[in-house]
DNA sequence: GTTCGAACA
DNA sequence: GTGTTGTTCGAAC
C-alpha cells in the first residue's frame, strides 16, 4: 500500500538499488536510513554505474510511454475500453471458484535449515550466503533492512553483528524432500517452484477426507515419533522451543494452537485435525513442523495467482485462505499492491507507478489505457490481476527447456583463460545434459564485462548436440567471434555462461545417429584400407568406431577440439526440408521422415558394404564392380585434384581461381579482399576489419565471420559440395557410389572447416 | 524462425 | 567484494 508510491517519488537514488521490503518481516523498518547505508556503500562502484545506466532506461522507457499516453485520443481510449471489457465479459464468464489451490512457502527457509542445526544462531541475526552474495536472512537480520539478494558486505554494514553462514545445498535438498513427502500426501501432482515453495491443488484431498475417520486426521507430535521410550516434560518443552526458530510473535494460525476444529490433546503428544481446508492445510504445516523442526505458511485461495499472494499475509508461521467468492476476491485484490502480484517486478511496477497505478483496483480503473500502453500479453495479464484471476490448473510437470551453466570471478582478460574456462562450463554442462540425457540444438554463450553488462550469443545447430566437443565447439567459436570483435582490447570478463535449449528428444535421433556413425564407420574402415593420405586421420578423427558416439575423450588442447561441423559428423544428422539427398546414392529421397530416410541411408550403406566387402574379403566380386568401382575413384580424385588446384590459387587470390564463380560473387570476394589485405589469413582479424560482409561465392550465403581464414574453408567447403553432386550428376544413375569413395570427398578442409554447420544440413538437403 | 536483451522468480 | 538457473516476452532481422 505504502511501498507503491513511495517508489514514484524517489529522491536521488536509484530505486532499483533501494530496499526492496516487499518481503514478510520487512514492515516498518526507517527504509531512508537503510537506503541511504545501500546508496552510500554502493556509490561509484562499476555495478552502481550499472544500475544507474539501467534505471536511466527504465526511465526512458517510461518518458516514452508517456509520450505515447499524451498522444491517445478519446476516441482511441473508448475503443479500447469496449476491446478490454468484451475481454473482461470473457474472462469473468471463464472464472472458476471450484478448485481450492494451496501455495506453500517454507519461512526464510535456508537461514531456518542452518538455525535449526546450530541453535547459537537463533537469536543472532544471520543470512545465509557469502559476502558478494546472501540467498535469505533470518527475521532478526531483517528487521536491520538485510535480505535476500543483498550483498553481504552492504548486509554487514547495515547490521555490523550479522553472521554470514555459507550456503549447504545438499542440506536443503534432503529438507526439500522431505517436506515434498507430505505435499505429496495431499496432492500427488504438485507442483514445486523451488526447494522450498510448491503449489497444490487440495480439491481432491479435501473431497476424500470428509470421509475420512480421526484417526486418519491425527498426527503426533515429533516426541512420539522418537524411538526412546518416554520423553520427560521438560525435554519436550525444549524440542518445542527449539521448533520455531523463527520468531516470538508470528501472525497467526500456527500448526500448533488449537483452532475451532482442531483437537490438542491434554499432555500435548498428539492433534486431530478436522476436515475444512484451513486444518488440512494446518495439518500439512504440522507434519512439516514435525518432520523438520522447520515452519512452513500457506496461502488457501481459488486460483494460484491469488494463493501465492495470500502465503506472504500470515508470514511467518502462518496461514490465510481467501474465499471461494468473487466477493471475497475482488475485497482481497482491492487495495493489494501490484507489486505483490507474481510477474510484476519493479520495472513494471516502476511503469504503472508511472501511470498513477499502485494497487490492483487501479489496474482495473486503468485497463483501456493499458491496453494501448502494453503488449497484448502484458495487458492481459494486468486484466486477469485486476479481475482476481489465475490459473486453476496446476501444471503436472513441465518439460524443462534449457540448461546452462554460469560462472562468476575477478577479472579474466586472457584469451586462453577465457578459452580453457568455456571449456570447463561446457564440461560441466555435458555432464548435466547427460544426467537427463538430453540433446539441444541452440548453444548461447553468455558474457558479462567487468562494467556488469551482460551480451548473449547463440548459434542454433541443424542437429542436436550434447557432448562436451560438440558444446564447446559452438561455444568456443561464439567467443572467438566476441574477442575478435573487441581486439585489439582484450574481452575483460566477470563472468561466462553456456546455455543449451532447443532440446531434440532423443528417440528422434537416435535411429539416424546410428545410421550416420555406420557410415563414418565404413569410411573410416575404407580410407584406412585405401591409405589415402589426408583424409584418413581425419576421418578416424570425426568418425572412429570407439569414439563415434563418445568422442568427449579429445585431447583438451584448444586447438585440437572439433569445429561445429565436425562435432555434427560424429552425431547427427537433420532433416526439416521436405527431400532429403541420400549422402549415399546422391537420390533425393521424397520424405521428410528422419525414419524413413535413415532406412533408405542404411539400405544404400548395407548394398555398399557388401559391395566393399566382397572386394576385399572375397572373391566373388564381378570385374565390372571392380572396374566400376576404380573408375569412381579416379574421378573422385580428378575432381579433388582440380579443387584444390583451384583452392591453392584461391588462398593467393581469392578473385581467380575459381572458373564456376559467378562475376558479381567474384567482386564482392575481392572487396572483401582489400579491406583485409593486412591480415594473414591464420589471424582473427582486428576489428577495424569489420567492414563488408562475406558472401561465399557458391553458395551466395552471408557468412557470420571477418576472418578471411574461416571464410576460405567455407568456400572449399561448399565447393566440395559442388565436387559432390557433380559427382552425384555422373554417378547417380549408372553408378553406385560406394561409402568410402564418398567419404573420400570429406576432405580435411571439410571436416575441420569452422564454417557454419549448416553445410553438413546442406548435404543433406 | 533466430537472435538478443530484458524482466522476473 | 553485487549470484545462479530457468522462463518468457518483445523487438529486430
Amino acid at each position: 500500500m505504502e511501498n507503491g508510491v513511495a517508489s514514484t517519488k524517489e529522491e536521488g537514488f536509484l530505486s532499483r538499488m533501494a530496499l526492496n521490503d516487499n518481503k514478510a518481516g520487512m514492515e516498518g523498518l526507517d527504509r531512508d536510513k537503510i537506503n541511504k547505508i545501500i546508496m552510500e556503500t554502493s556509490k561509484g562502484s562499476k555495478f552502481y554505474e550499472n544500475e544507474l545506466k539501467r534505471d536511466q532506461q527504465v526511465n526512458q522507457r517510461i518518458t516514452k510511454m508517456m509520450l505515447q499516453k499524451a498522444r491517445i485520443t478519446e476516441q482511441q481510449l473508448k475503443k479500447a475500453q469496449a476491446q478490454v471489457e468484451k475481454v473482461a465479459t470473457a474472462l469473468e464468464k471463464s472464472r472458476d471458484l471450484s478448485r481450492v489451490i494451496v501455495h506453500v512457502d517454507m519461512d526464510a527457509f535456508y537461514a531456518a535449515v542452518e538455525m535449526r542445526d546450530c541453535p547459537e544462531l537463533k537469536d543472532k541475526p544471520m543470512a545465509v550466503g557469502s559476502m558478494s552474495m546472501l540467498s535469505t536472512s533470518n527475521y532478526h537480520a531483517r528487521k536491520y533492512g538485510v535480505r535476500a539478494a543483498m550483498p553481504g558486505f552492504i548486509a554487514k554494514k547495515l547490521c555490523p553483528s550479522l553472521v554470514i553462514v555459507p550456503l549447504n545445498f545438499d542440506k536443503y535438498r534432503a529438507v526439500s524432500n522431505e517436506i515434498r513427502e507430505i505435499f505429496a500426501d495431499y496432492d500427488p501432482n504438485f507442483q514445486p517452484l523451488s526447494l522450498d515453495e510448491a503449489y497444490l491443488d487440495f480439491t481432491d484431498h479435501l473431497e476424500q477426507r470428509q470421509h475420512w475417520p480421526e484417526s486418519a486426521r491425527t498426527h503426533h507430535f515429533r516426541v512420539r515419533d522418537m524411538t526412546t521410550a518416554e520423553l520427560s516434560q521438560e525435554a519436550m518443552t525444549e524440542i518445542r522451543e527449539l521448533s520455531p526458530v523463527l520468531f516470538e510473535d508470528s501472525p497467526g494460525s500456527s500448526p500448533s494452537p488449537v483452532g475451532p476444529e482442531g483437537v490438542r490433546a491434554p499432555a500435548g503428544d498428539f492433534e486431530v485435525f478436522g476436515t475444512s481446508v484451513e486444518e488440512a492445510v494446518r495439518e500439512m504445516r504440522f507434519r512439516i513442523e514435525q518432520k523438520t523442526m522447520l515452519t512452513a505458511s500457506a496461502g488457501i485461495a481459488p486460483n494460484m495467482m491469488l494463493a501465492k499472494v495470500c502465503s506472504d499475509k500470515n508470514k511467518p508461521n502462518g496461514q490465510y485462505r481467501l474465499p471461494s467468492t468473487r466477493e471475497a476476491v475482488m475485497d482481497f485484490i482491492h487495495n493489494l499492491p501490484v507489486r505483490k502480484v507474481c510477474g510484476i517486478g519493479k520495472v513494471s511496477e516502476k511503469m504503472l507507478n508511472a501511470l498513477g497505478i499502485s494497487t490492483c483496483s487501479h489496474l482495473g480503473q486503468q485497463m483501456a489505457l493499458l491496453s494501448l500502453l502494453f503488449s497484448e500479453t502484458a495487458w492481459h495479464h494486468f486484466l486477469e490481476v485486476s479481475l482476481g484471476l489465475g490459473s486453476t490448473y496446476i501444471p503436472r510437470h513441465e518439460e524443462r527447456k534449457s540448461m546452462s551453466t554460469e560462472r562468476t570471478f575477478k577479472e579474466l582478460s586472457k584469451v586462453e583463460e577465457q578459452l580453457s574456462l568455456c571449456r570447463e562450463l561446457c564440461e560441466d554442462l555435458a555432464e548435466d545434459m547427460k544426467k537427463e540425457g538430453l540433446k539441444g540444438k541452440t548453444v548461447t554463450l553468455k558474457l558479462k564485462n567487468v562494467n556488469f553488462e551482460v551480451k548473449t550469443r547463440a548459434m542454433t545447430l541443424p542437429c542436436a548436440v550434447a557432448t562436451v566437443d560438440e558444446i564447446f565447439a559452438v561455444a568456443k567459436d561464439l567467443l572467438k567471434t566476441e574477442i575478435e570483435n573487441e581486439s585489439p582490447q582484450p574481452l575483460r570478463l566477470r563472468l561466462m555462461g553456456v546455455r543449451i535449449s532447443a532440446f531434440a528428444s532423443l528417440d528422434d535421433k537416435k535411429p539416424l545417429q546410428k545410421s550416420i556413425i555406420g557410415f563414418l564407420q565404413s569410411a573410416n574402415a575404407a580410407s584406412k584400407n585405401e591409405g589415402s593420405g589426408e583424409n584418413a586421420p581425419v576421418i578416424a578423427k570425426a568418425g572412429s568406431p570407439a569414439k563415434a558416439s563418445e568422442n568427449n575423450h579429445l585431447p583438451p588442447d584448444l586447438s585440437e577440439t572439433p569445429s561445429p561441423v565436425q562435432a555434427h559428423a560424429s552425431t547427427s544428422a537433420c532433416a526439416e526440408s521436405e527431400t532429403l539427398t541420400c549422402p549415399v546414392c546422391f537420390r533425393k529421397v521424397e520424405t521428410t521422415d528422419l525414419n524413413v530416410f535413415n532406412t533408405h541411408i542404411d539400405q544404400c550403406l548395407s548394398n555398399a558394404s557388401q559391395k566393399t566387402n566382397n572386394g576385399t574379403e572375397s572373391d566373388t566380386e564381378s570385374e565390372s564392380d571392380l572396374k566400376k568401382d576404380r573408375e569412381e575413384r579416379a574421378a573422385v580424385n580428378k575432381l579433388r585434384r582440380r579443387h584444390e588446384a583451384q583452392e591453392k590459387k584461391s588462398k593467393v587470390n581469392p578473385q581467380k581461381g575459381q572458373s564456376s564463380v559467378k562475376k558479381d560473387s567474384v567482386q564482392k570476394v575481392s572487396l572483401i579482399k582489400d579491406d583485409n589485405k593486412t591480415a594473414t589469413s591464420q589471424e582473427p582479424q582486428p576489428s577495424n576489419s569489420k567492414g563488408p560482409v562475406f558472401v561465399c561465392p557458391v553458395c551466395q550465403l552471408t557468412q557470420e565471420t571477418h576472418d578471411l581464414a574461416v571464410f576460405n574453408h567455407h568456400v572449399d567447403l561448399c565447393l566440395n559440395q559442388e565436387v559432390l553432386h557433380e559427382l552425384g550428376r555422373q554417378t547417380s544413375s549408372s553408378i553406385n557410389l560406394s561409402p568410402r569413395t564418398s567419404l573420400c570427398v570429406y576432405s580435411e578442409k571439410f571436416v575441420k572447416s569452422l564454417g557454419p554447420c549448416n553445410t553438413i544440413d546442406k548435404f543433406f538437403r
